[in-house]
DNA sequence: CTATACTTACTTAACGATAAGTAAGGAGAT
DNA sequence: ATCTCCTTACTTATCGTTAAGTAAGTATAG
């Protein structure tokens, strides 16, 4: 079966918010895209606000149950933050136009964020921060500040899908005699991600 | 001496940029702020554009200049990463609306970077994969690949300054039963996000 | 079975606000 | 008299948003 007009305008304005953010976004480009005319959104949202809220409450509800799932049923605290970095990977991976609007509302500091997904967001950052609690308690973990460790999960792996075209770029321009490594894909990037946090937190005596 | 005019205006424009993006600025109220007209801003600069890249061009060149005087110094891989992420940490304090506007640039995937900017960009980058591949190469570093080891760093400094307003909010939604740790200042951050860093590319053996 | 009443899902047209950018002119110093 | 550094006044384009109208479908009453 089809897809109805309401859930195009969804698709079409998450593509577009993701790519422009909230205030680039314009209703008559997805209007155009979606072949209605402006007015056709708002009889289906109230205003561009609430067009924005549904598109992003619907993913940071998703992610937030996709991730509690997927950890709940494990034991160890290592395999635990293992598994909370690849889900959140392979959820960035699955919902392309994500990571982008995040990154976007991460620069415009939540500005445009109704409280109700800052409350989705802080669900998924509470799964983490029990997970390395759960780990200190243990005596598995050897953390300084959670904090730190949770920025350098979450903002790591939504930079490293968002800025694919600017690394591109970037790389144009290195001169370095030394051989350029393969850019990894996203499964790729949360498996060695996940490496690499474990052992930032695993206890030294424990090695 | 005071500032001349098109200082202000360049300062004034960067504070702008960090806070709404290039696209969401606008240069009314930058004027307006520093006391002339719109126009006389066309006067300095040939448009907005030209505008952007004399702010972002000078801050870039800048980091990469301090970055590289302050790590060529030093002699082990070690303390030269370590270095690296305390310098950039605490440019970034020392230059306020920069992280922020590099934060919307990411977002934007560079859209409105200038190849100017990519360069230093660039130079900035390549002083990191440096030193990783040194203390590959020496063996006191063991990573897997050294792009990831960039984005951790340089994602985590930017948005820590830059989602410091949102990680307010989401805080309130937090119902944990933890204590709650207290938010590092920049210098703290870049500081525990390097031991975190060593931690996480020291060769195994040698620990 | 059909006329009436009402809803759904839009369109056309226009509003006020604001954006970047420009042409022309003027004040003040050299 | 000319150069520097602006201002006044404007154009063109686009933005989110609203008012008003309409074709098509559905539920209900006679």
């Amino acid at each position: 079966m089809r897809k109805s007009k309401k859930e195009q305008i969804l698709d079409i304005a998450a593509k577009h918010f993701s790519v422009h953010g909230y205030g680039g976004a314009s209703l008559e480009e997805v209007a155009v895209e979606v072949g209605v005319t402006k007015p056709a959104i708002y009889y289906h949202f109230r205003d561009k606000s609430a067009l924005y809220e549904s598109v992003l409450l619907g993913r940071l509800k998703r992610l937030a149950d996709t991730i509690a799932t997927a950890v709940e049923a494990i034991d160890t605290p290592e395999e635990r933050l293992r598994n909370y970095i690849e889900t959140f990977g392979s959820f960035l991976q699955r919902n392309g136009c994500f990571a982008a609007i995040l990154s976007h509302e991460f620069a415009d500091n939540g500005t445009n964020m109704p409280d109700s997904a800052t409350r989705e967001l802080a669900r998924t950052l509470g799964i983490l921060t029990a997970i390395l609690n759960d780990g200190i308690g243990s005596g598995e973990f050897e953390v300084e500040n959670p904090m730190v460790i949770q920025m350098m999960i979450v903002s790591t792996l939504i930079m490293h899908q968002t800025t694919k075209g600017l690394r591109k770029r970037v790389a144009t321009h290195v001169n370095g005699d030394f051989k350029v490594v393969p850019e990894p894909d996203m499964e790729n990037l949360s498996k060695i991600l996940a490496r690499n946090i474990i052992r930032a937190v695993r206890r030294e005596e424990k090695r």
